[in-house]
Order: structure tokens, then sequence, then C-alpha cells
DNA sequence: CGTAGACCCTGCGCGC
DNA sequence: TGCGCGCAGGGTCTAC
């Protein structure tokens, strides 16, 4: 479900909505999610402890709470997480249930169970294992400023392999998933198989800025809604039909009529036009 | 060190 | 209608 721009989505509708409120209760009703839910250290943490900020890290959520501690959440494939009244019908997949003093809940729902639930206190979070190799944040305008071609090409120093999978580890830059990487590769006109290591200085920058484009542009329409992403209110995203590249196998390129094409790579889709895709 | 593949899990749409 | 298959927005571990 949700790359750099569904999160932020969420993030900002939780930003809005949640600061200022109270968590007084939480629900765990699976003990496992891609890692063991921490019982005891989620109930601590919810006992009326006031949401101060909520802010993004990657593709993790974190919500700090008083007492220097915040609840991470992380929404893996098919993660959700939404406040609802407290008389709305439960649906199946909820694995975490926190009550706020507001009379609201806030859900967390995850079929595939990829997501991960966890509480860090702040001063954890750097040292944490899910945080400590993660990269550069492409959209940081407060510290590093949005990314550029000169950091991408300085990333892929001594790396192999096509610039798809580049873009989208982690390790290096964060927030690019599989509909992103596409989208940016298509609007730079550079081919997804193409190795990191034979991709000149200024077609870098081009990819630079297209990266930086399809993410602030998709952050704008609400994220990408493709089956059932919404935001923490329960709006979804309208930047599936700005998509051009992702999910259009076989359709005309809107760049030079060629038709889109399908293939794996690493065990995803990607699509691309073999027209002007080089 | 870096990369490719298997795997984690459930649901959905498709062709038969 | 029912079944099996392939596919799905992520990340981690292992084998090379």
């Amino acid at each position: 479900m949700p790359e750099l721009p569904e999160v932020e989505v969420v993030r900002r509708s939780l930003q809005r909505s949640l600061v200022g409120d109270r968590f007084n209760a939480v629900e765990v009703r699976s003990p496992t999610l891609r890692e063991p839910i921490p019982r005891g250290r989620l109930r601590a943490a919810a006992r009326g402890r006031q949401v101060l900020e909520v802010r993004r890290r990657s593709k993790y959520l974190l919500i700090d709470l008083e007492g220097a501690e915040s609840i991470v959440v992380h929404l893996g494939m098919s993660g959700r997480l939404r406040y609802f009244e407290t008389q709305d019908p439960a649906e199946a997949h909820e694995h975490v249930v926190w009550s706020l003093d507001s009379g609201r809940e806030l859900r967390f729902r995850d079929p595939r169970r990829f997501g991960v639930v966890l509480v860090l206190s702040t001063a954890e979070i750097p040292q944490d294992p899910h945080f400590r190799r993660l990269g550069r944040e492409p959209l940081d305008v407060d510290l590093e400023g949005l990314i550029e071609g000169s950091d991408l090409r300085q990333l892929a120093v001594g790396r192999r392999g096509p610039v798809k999978g580049f873009l989208m580890d982690a390790h290096c830059v964060v927030g690019v998933g599989n509909i992103y990487a596409c989208e940016a590769l298509w609007r730079a006109g550079i081919h997804p198989r193409r190795s990191v290591a034979r991709i000149a200085k200024g077609r870098w920058d081009a990819l630079a800025v297209e990266v930086v484009s399809v993410l602030r542009e998709a952050v704008l329409q609400g994220g990408t809604t493709l089956n059932d992403f919404s935001s923490a209110g329960g709006e979804p995203g309208y930047f599936a039909v700005d998509l051009q590249a992702y999910g259009r196998e076989g359709a005309p390129c809107l760049r030079c009529g060629s038709k889109i094409r399908r293939i794996t790579q690493s065990g995803r889709s990607t699509y691309y036009c073999p027209g002007c895709q080089r």
C-alpha cells in the first residue's frame, strides 16, 4: 500500500487531528505482525499519554508521546492506520486498537501482517535496527534539502546492478517503492535495467528532479489509491489517475506511443516504455 | 562488500 | 459456483 507519499498523507491527517488528544487504552488483538507486538510496552505507552507530534522517517510513522517515547508504525504492504468512532463496526485484521480521550479509536488494520508496531524512546530511535541504516530522505527540506543528482551519484558509487533496485533500496534513498520508482524512471527517460555504473551526470540530475516531483505531486493528490489506501480520516488518494507507467502494461506510452511493457526485477513488476526509456 | 532470490501473509481477480 | 494461479504499494534473511 504505502510509499513515502501515502505514509506522508497519513502523517498529515494524524498531525491534524491526533495531536493534543490522549491515549487511554490499547487492545492488542494479534500477537505478531512482521515482528511480535510488544504488548506490555504498548500498554504502558497508551496509559494517559498525550500526543505531541506525528513525524515520519522513511516509511515509518512516529507518534511522539509525552515522556519521550514514540509509537512507531510501519504499514507494510496492506497496513492502514485510521480513526473511527467507537461504535463503528470492527473489520477483520484489526490487530491494534487504541482508544482516545476524545472518544475516538485509532485502529491499525493489516491483512497481510507485513507491518510493524512498536514503542521506542526518543533516544533509542536512531540506534534501533529499523532506523540505523536508513538512507537519505528525498524531500527533507529542513535538514538536507531536496535530493539532487550529485547525491544520487555519490550514493551509487561502488554499486552495480539496475537503477530501479538502487532507487528502491532504503539504505540509499528512503520512501521510493515500486510505483514511484517506475514513475520517476519513466519521467526521467531512464531504462529500469540500466546499470547505475552507466548513468551520466546529467541523467542523475534529471532522475533526482523526477524523484522529487513525482513524490511531491503524489502527496498533493493525497497519495495513490490502487485498492484500499486511505488517509487516517478515510479519504482516498487521487494520484492513481496520474500514473503514466505503473499498471499500464500494453497501453500506449503518453510520450512516444510505444506499448508500455511489464518485466520482473527482483520479484517485483517493473513497468516501462521500451521506446523512450534508455 | 554487494546483489538476487526465497520468504513472510492474506485477498483479489482471472481463466477454466 | 468453485478452484487454482498469479499478483499485490515492503522488508529481511540467506546463499552466492
